[in-house]
DNA sequence: CGTCCGTTTGAAGAGTATCAATCCGTGTGG
DNA sequence: CCACACGGATTGATACTCTTCAAACGGACG
């Protein structure tokens, strides 16, 4: 799809399905985003005239391109621009607060956290947000929350066995919102 | 000066000295910024309308406030709009590179990538990238880099040890900037 | 001189990565 | 229809980095 330091062309809008986007480095790569639908895509390459990071469908999905030269042409309405500046910056805090998630948290935090993240995504595109498919693999999430898939695994297996939530493949139940939350926030 | 969660009044530039900007959690707080000059304070603010974190100075400091007006202001020329979506937009994939920085890199790489950058914005400052005075104590840069300050100071021993740079307080020399980069880029 | 805060140093412990083996579901070819 | 293979998921044992706790050290300042 989008290969990192592609020259940038647009952005894309996320109507349907899952992507992610990682980092590339020398031998191992770093995801840092799942985009779901609403989503918007590209918005850390403008800058630069390049995408910061390579994407790839985790499941089938639906994009629509908004194409460079409406966001740099200079008729386009002013009020446009200013809900990109808006968009970005709230891009920005989004991402304040996934590194706060991440860094220094023991690794059930990460884990709980990042299935209320799901959760509340899945709420805000009027599915359930206690039952739902995630589209990537064991290995794609660890991956996401800087920690070894096995790590993941027993995490995942842990709560399982204290009743928080439900995984049966790529289809989970949150049982215990309140308990992932308190874990989440510890 | 700034504390987080006060209402958006505009961003602020850096004219000189230094600046910390850090995400306040129950007890403990995570510093996510520090600020030099020709830095712009307030971009996660906008969105939201409140600042995201709270802003202290490290050492005395020069800002030019710009007000949110003057962003919001419709008259305003596009071409200053656009201006501050590239300057989003490239703040937002410079943390990208602060994010991968930190996250699953072993200690000594983080200490080491931290003085590569601190070098390196000094140079784009005119001033020597090889000898430089950091205001900030090593909590700080310990906290900066997510680790213990304990960590912090056995690596920048290590380091003295094996010639890379010197330390004497807040004065620090790179005495090895290719030793150091090859740690950095592991 | 004594206190305070930041730094440094050491020893112990927790958490996680790594490695290796096994299990399981899916798809493939005989 | 049944082995078989493959990739992902799971489970266990081990090693290691880093944190934590504790204590000593150093300079700044009243």
């Amino acid at each position: 799809m989008i290969n990192q330091g592609d020259p940038f062309e647009g952005l894309y809008i996320v109507h349907c399905g899952m992507l992610k986007q990682s980092y590339q480095r020398r031998y191992d790569e770093l995801i840092t985003h799942f985009f779901l639908p609403g989503d918007v895509i590209g918005l850390d390459a403008i800058g630069y005239r390049c995408y910061a990071g390579t994407v790839a469908t985790v499941e089938t999905s639906g994009l629509r391109l908004i194409p460079f030269r409406c966001i740099e042409d200079l008729s386009s309405p002013e009020a446009r621009l200013k809900e990109l500046i808006c968009c970005l910056s709230e891009a920005m805090h989004d991402e304040h607060t996934r590194l706060w998630q991440i860094l220094n948290q023991p690794s059930d935090v990460k884990v709980a956290g990042f299935f209320i993240t799901m959760s509340y995504k899945f709420r805000n595109q009027g599915c359930s947000p206690h039952s739902f498919r995630l589209p990537m693999s064991r290995q794609e999430i660890a991956n996401y929350l800087c920690m070894a898939s096995e790590t993941a695994c027993r995490i995942i297996k842990r709560f399982q066995k204290q009743g928080l939530l439900s995984a049966r493949g790529h289809e989970y139940c949150i049982l215990d919102p309140e308990g992932l939350t308190s874990i989440a926030e510890q």
